[in-house]
DNA sequence: AGCAGCGGTGGAATCGATTCCACCATCGGT
DNA sequence: ACCGATGGTGGAATCGATTCCACCGCTGCT
């Protein structure tokens, strides 16, 4: 590798086509190759900016461009939640290879509750094309404030607010709760509870209304919920909670509104020597690891992570290519229920 | 709050200038209140700004004062990793807190395998003003090339190539091994084996280093190796692997280059029912959390990563200031004993 | 009254790229 | 031999901010 000659700064177009000998814009024509330039210009060209080791100036060629060939990816979560939940593993895994394949960059914002505006100032100096936000907090105006802004973005879940005005793409969360409700009933349970996740969360909510929404049309009693914040832990004490309620020794099956809570519910169970799945039945959601390696395996449902991503970054890609116009479009994928051995 | 009368683009500071009735000139003097502006042309500027929603636009403000405004953290891991292991948390979790006390925005960029390229040339273009890398392979040249590139920069653990050429801010690995080992000493043990990192990174081979030296030094047995990959399952694994060795029923101390592969090997030591610390004495290392809420709890050294990252911070904040010239300096913290119940 | 000094101000230069536009060869066709 | 395409090229405008520098109108001093 021919290396480099730095003097100090950072070297310039304009030095490029001087050692070339050639003008900044035959230069840059040879360098971006959209127009022709002759063969021997061209390789005047490459050979100086190889010499020189030049890379052209983000800022300049933005400003100019009016893009910047990066995107954010916002998780409005205290970052103990994005470190611990394999959701976001999974997501920025997914975020990171279809970005790649299109040559974007892939900035992380982390949104401190405290730190919106700085965030919100960084967007707005457009040091990005476009967002893709996932998971957040019912009293978040962020898709308001991104709309307002005119920046490209893609909810990964909706919004709580402001759903209608910025693209989405979000799984059935109420409909796979039901199939696993309806899973449950059909093998023979009838007193079923959950453990849901924050009230103040799509999934969580959503989540909860499926399971309640089945259980009133079977006829069922579905007053049996304790609110756990999607962690292991959380499910453990949910459980117990459950389970030490009024007629709690009733429960024969449990949905639970994350793999992490089930497993923390069966760790639960274990404890107090309930036997899963002989005398109590349970689901969870997700299906992005634990839940192959519980004991026994656990049924769960299978969130389409990848699937959304992929979608959520073609969506964007073309919001950016159409400059943030065109309505914004909805699409929901459904998850798929995978049996193992806890029903 | 009066907001923003949006036509179609973002608005800039000429629009704001001819708004207020000033010229360019006095609406950045007044927004960025260095030079001194008459009350009323500051007012008027405000207020014309808040009325058009007015942020700078990024490319353009960080192409005249050659600054960004944001800092890199690069992560030269697989994201399994990053997400998996607590250490990562941590450690983002301190950078964040400390550029927010700084005003800069914090910038994540992964570095897939095979992706360092994109990411070179995204430093290169100057988007950020400077970087900090944490934790990376034996075959990484990134330490140069960030030299070569004349970026700020700050490696927290020192980097296996080059890491003459740049600041560093480390932790005494060896030295809180071996720290480990004389306390497992002096605690009557005799057998002392240890589950060692990965052999290709310097948190792996120096805790390791430091395990045998000291043993050497106090004329014992330092053969009982087994190498994992800092993750609980691996600390299982290598456990196993120890105790079904020659001679391996002889152990009566372990010493674990992470708390996960410390809490493993319990796992697997509870399994074949050998008591802890009874029958064998185990210390850890990190003490992020997961020493405390092992049973019994895990006498373990702290890793000073709040420490580490403050210190790294302000290195590379300095290093910005100097525009990247004065000598790379090293700074190094010594891991401290915290004494459980394990040993 | 005259002049130095100072708080404010606006015009213009600057940062480093891309790209429009005008221009000049050269070539092929009649 | 002339004329219109072409293919390459360089000068200059442009993006949107900051900042140097020249300048203006005051005040306050001698």
């Amino acid at each position: 590798m021919t290396q480099v000659v730095v003097n100090g700064h950072a070297s310039t177009l304009d030095e490029v086509a001087r050692l070339a000998g050639v003008s900044k814009a035959t230069a840059s024509r040879a360098l971006n190759g959209r127009s022709k330039v002759s063969a021997k210009a061209q390789a005047a060209v490459v050979d100086a900016a190889r010499e020189l080791g030049y890379t052209p100036n983000g800022a300049a060629r933005s400003l100019v461009m009016q893009r910047t060939g990066s995107v954010a990816v916002i998780l409005p979560e205290s970052d103990e939640r994005v470190f611990s939940d394999p959701f976001f593993a999974r997501m920025l895994h997914a975020v990171a290879r279809s970005l790649r394949e299109r040559d974007l960059q892939l900035v992380l914002l982390l949104a401190q509750p405290g730190d919106e505006d700085r965030m919100l100032l960084y967007l707005r100096g457009r040091y990005v094309d476009g967002a893709i936000v996932a998971s957040h907090h019912r009293d978040d105006r962020l898709a308001e404030h991104l709309s307002d802004l005119g920046l490209p973005c893609v909810f990964i879940g909706a919004p709580w607010i402001g759903a209608e005005r910025v693209p989405v793409v979000d799984s059935d969360n109420a409909g796979a709760a039901a199939q696993a409700v309806r899973v449950l009933i059909d093998g023979g349970r009838r007193t079923i509870a959950t453990i849901a996740g924050p009230r103040d969360m799509r999934a969580g909510h959503d989540r909860l209304a499926g399971w309640r929404q089945e259980l009133d049309a079977a006829g069922l009693d579905s007053s049996r919920v304790a609110h756990g914040d999607f962690t292991e832990h959380s499910g453990t004490t949910a459980c117990a909670e459950l389970l030490d309620a009024d007629g709690g020794s009733d429960i024969d099956g449990i949905f639970a509104a994350s793999d992490l809570m089930a497993l923390g519910a069966m760790r639960e169970l274990g404890a107090r020597g309930i036997r899963v799945p002989d005398d109590v039945a349970i689901v969870g959601y997700d299906d992005l690891g634990v839940a192959e390696r519980t004991q026994p395996p656990l049924t769960t449902l299978r969130n389409p992570i990848d699937q959304m991503v992929t979608e959520a970054v073609r969506l964007l890609v073309e919001a950016i290519a159409q400059g943030g116009r065109g309505a914004p479009r909805r699409v929901v994928f459904v998850p798929e229920l995978v049996r193992r051995d806890t029903v």
